[in-house]
RNA sequence: GCCGCCAUGGUGAAAUUGGUAUACACGCAAGACUUAAAAUCUUGUGCUCUCAACAAGCGUGGGGGUUCGAUCCCCUCUGGCGGCACCA
């Protein structure tokens, strides 16, 4: 078979008949919403994890399409981002013709690979009437007072010149460009993703998400059960123009309050803007010079000063002294703690390195001591006690604390959508009027990021100036632009009413395809990507517009694993390991790479590429081509034996895809079509269809041969039915064992327990011994313990 | 440090509910075809002892437990991967 011939011939009969691979959205077939992230078209085209991942997907789509599902597998296009203006810049062109060019070429090389994509869903998160909506969500959000701009420092990549989200920054680090971020303080628009906090953690029970993405994402929000408490500045010696009267703290651990012998405020404490000493100035000075990678590299060190402060322990009334340290956050719970440095580790530190008094409070069975009220009770005992106490007094109450933080949504570059909010000198921000979305991106002469951190719409005077949406006065433009996951928040609603533009998406379409059945990424994704989408996803609820009955938009997560390059390493140009699917589909046929990218392991594994295994594919494929040719015409009549064969194969392959089992599949294919000596033509046909699904061109190209054009594609047919009659083996051998040890091998006539004494293997066993116990499981295995 | 996951031949890996460990493939070895090689086909291939076969013993990271029986369940240790991390 010459796979190049073959595959031109099929890719364009599948061009011919795109209802094949349609989602009927008027349709009484069950649904089945198999759904992979879209890609960020880069220049350099569709990588084989891209392939891979993709495969997967295809694979799962087309066997349940097969079963008479009604089937939504769509693609588009993540098309805003930094690489594809980075490279408009570098080669002096527009990015708008860069990203389009750089679809044209993804969606090619998907239509080669085979994946039967609804083309007829496509979306692009930079087209204009999608990201019209990208921009109505942030209205929004803005209206119900989720975002709001706000003069805060943010993590800023000197090299990319770009704030960066938390999630962004890794070790430090920018994601994208390893660079050390600095601190800067911008005026950013901020979305209030904790107020969805506890949302997001108790939504998870209504997914079927793996151990893993559930508590990475727990883990992300970072949840901590405990109190607030007040204490009261102490009146001796406070500065007059310390304004508060009280410094509350968060705790997970009230019940240890009477162990606290200092407090420690962050160097950002609103309470330090008032302290005039030349220490507390300096030391506040030092610490902010210090990026978060320096305090947090500094963190066997603590450092410190006494704030001049004392505070009042609610509990006991005993003065403390209040110091100001940078190991306190000023960014989590209240920027101020309680030290009970005799059961807290930093405190513990801190306590030593300045010589602060360390009271142990509880004893060797974990029951408080020299705590009054508390005294010999449990922990959790003395929790709820504390916090009764101090809610009565009105000093503190229960809280939660979470590690989230609000998610920086301004991106001071061109390639991304527009921030549709106008600023009036009358009326501050104002959102623009929905009837005026979207607020198309200009063209513009420069995309050059700037160095003061302006975003490049910025110097667009004539853009900039427009007037307000409320009193029609001149206003100003919002000039930073959104960032990457805003346009892949909410895309795989957009599948479902591709077109609409009245709504984000029509409720009855949604209603009839949600939620996503399996939604097939990347790990990278499982605390960026999945938790905003989830976030918007439960906003959008919240807000009527996607089904009531619907609360969580994926059901299923899978994780695609990761190909290595030849070197066990991952794949990167530097290290020149880089596979490209073209080149190997070149070489060998896109069948062999699908199959081979589907054996090499499971699905969520992590694989090294290894053509001599590919090898074991292409063989496979080559005779089966072999196989099919010769036995379509063969007069030969089914066996017992090629039932249970075939039925063995329908059954197993089909369970093996439906778990995502690509590589027990094939292995079955194989195994099936090693044992078949011959077969009738009825077989053949049902081999051909088990194929399909993982090699799609093969699949055809026998079909046709078999005469069974005028059936239509291979790819319509229905998934064969096994016959459960035909599973059951005639003869069954059964292994018999000796105190668990397998001894002999048995074919049950009637009575198992006495043939199985007389073999003769199992009789020099047993003779002389005690028999102290017969096991027999019917169809398993026999056991004897002897003595 | 906390949370989650994993450990099986020379290699990638299988094994449904606790019931024949190593399916399938690679690699390797021998043979067939060939002047020869490639390709293809056939056979063998966990380890130890043995010329070989039979038989036996050992064997799913280490140790222990439950069980007639453990890759699978429980305890513990070691090693590796991933997430979070001065988070009070």
């Amino acid at each position: 078979m010459d796979f190049k011939e073959v595959e031109k011939k099929w890719l364009k009969f599948w061009e011919e008949h795109p209802e094949l691979y349609t989602a009927q959205n008027v349709s009484s077939r069950q649904k089945k919403y198999v759904l992979n992230e879209f890609p960020y078209p880069s220049g350099s085209g569709l990588h084989i994890g891209h392939t891979f991942s993709f495969t997967g997907g295809d694979v799962y789509a087309r066997y349940w399409r097969m079963r008479g599902y009604n089937v939504m597998f769509p693609m588009g296009w993540d098309a805003f981002g930094l690489p594809t203006e980075n490279y408009a810049i570098k080669m002096k062109r527009k990015p708008q013709e860069v990203a389009k060019e750089n679809n044209d070429v993804f969606r090619n090389q998907m239509k080669r690979l085979a994946f039967s994509y609804d083309w007829s869903r496509e979306v692009n998160t930079a087209d204009p009437n999608y990201y019209k909506w990208t921009q109505w969500i942030f209205i929004k959000l803005f209206e119900k007072g989720l975002t709001e701009k706000k003069e805060m420092p943010i993590n800023w990549c000197p090299s990319c010149k770009i704030g960066l989200a938390n999630e962004e920054v890794v070790d430090g680090k920018c994601e994208r460009c390893g660079t050390e971020v600095e601190r800067r303080t911008i005026s950013q628009w901020v979305v209030k993703i904790t107020k969805y906090a506890d949302r997001l953690i108790d939504g998870l029970k209504q997914t079927d998400f793996i151990e893993k993405v559930k508590m990475a994402q727990i883990n992300w929000i970072g949840k901590s059960e405990g109190a607030r408490v007040k204490f009261q500045i102490s009146s001796r010696d406070v500065p007059r123009n310390v304004s508060t009267d009280f410094l509350e703290v968060f705790t997970t651990r009230p019940d240890t309050i009477y162990g606290v012998t200092f407090m420690v405020i962050s160097p950002e404490h609103k309470i330090v803007e008032g302290l005039d000493s030349k220490e507390v100035k300096d030391y506040v000075k030092q610490a902010r010079s210090k990026s978060d990678l320096e305090r947090t590299e500094l963190n066997k060190d603590k450092t410190g000063v006494f704030s001049g402060l004392y505070a009042i322990n609610p509990v006991n009334n005993k003065e403390i002294p209040i110091w100001i340290s940078d190991f306190v956050l000023a960014s989590y719970g209240t920027g101020a703690i309680m030290a009970v440095p005799g059961h807290d580790e930093r405190d513990f530190a801190f306590a030593k390195k300045f010589s602060l008094p360390i009271i142990e409070v509880i004893d060797k069975d974990g029951r408080m001591k020299d705590s009054e009220m508390i005294n010999g009770m449990t922990k959790k005992e003395s929790i709820k006690k504390i916090i009764d106490w101090l809610k009565e007094k009105g000093m503190g109450e229960g809280a939660n604390s979470y590690h989230l933080r609000d998610w920086i949504f301004s991106r001071q570059h061109y390639w991304g959508e527009p921030i549709p909010m106008v600023k009036c000198p009358e009326h501050g921000w104002v959102p623009v009027a929905e009837d005026q979305l979207p607020v198309v991106l200009p063209e513009v002469e420069a995309y050059e990021p700037t160095d003061d951190g302006k975003s490049p719409l910025s110097k667009m005077t004539e853009w900039v100036k427009t007037t307000c949406p409320r009193c029609g006065k001149p206003a100003e433009r919002e000039t930073d632009t959104m960032p990457n996951w805003a346009g892949s928040d909410w895309y795989f609603l957009r599948y479902c009413d591709p077109y609409n533009d009245i709504v984000i998406a029509n409720q009855e379409l949604l209603k009839k395809w949600l939620p996503v059945d399996v939604y097939i990424g990347g790990d990278e994704h499982n605390t960026l990507h999945l938790l905003y989408s989830r976030f918007i996803y439960q906003f959008l609820w919240d807000l009527g517009m996607v089904p009531k009955e619907i609360p969580e938009p994926y059901f299923t997560r899978m994780s695609h694993g990761v190909i290595l390059g030849t070197d066990n390493a991952r794949m990167s140009k530097s290290k020149g390991n880089v596979i490209v699917p073209e080149i190997v589909a070149d070489k060998y046929g896109v069948d062999v790479i699908r199959m081979y990218l589907m054996f090499m392991g499971p699905f969520e594994g992590t694989m090294a590429w290894n053509e001599k295994t590919l090898m074991g594919v292409k063989r496979f494929l080559d005779r089966l081509e072999k196989f099919v040719d010769e036995q379509i015409n063969s007069q030969f009549a089914s066996k017992q034996d090629n039932g249970l064969i075939i039925n063995k194969m329908i059954k197993g392959v089909g369970e093996d895809v439906e778990n995502f089992g690509f590589n027990t599949a094939i292995a079955k294919m194989m195994e099936g079509l090693n044992s078949l000596k011959e077969a009738n033509k009825e077989e053949v046909e049902t081999i051909i269809k088990l194929i399909a699904p993982l090699a799609p061109y093969t699949a055809e190209e026998l079909w046709a041969s078999c005469a069974k054009a005028s059936e239509g594609s291979v790819h319509a047919q229905s998934w064969p039915k096994y016959d459960e009659a035909m599973l059951i083996e005639t003869e069954i051998n059964i292994p018999v064992a000796i105190n668990g040890k397998v001894r002999g091998q048995l074919v049950v006539k009637e009575d198992a327990i006495k043939e199985a004494k007389e073999l003769p293997k199992i009789k020099l066993w047993i003779e002389g011994k005690e028999i102290v116990k017969e096991i027999y499981i019917p169809g398993k295995m026999i056991n004897f313990v002897i003595r």
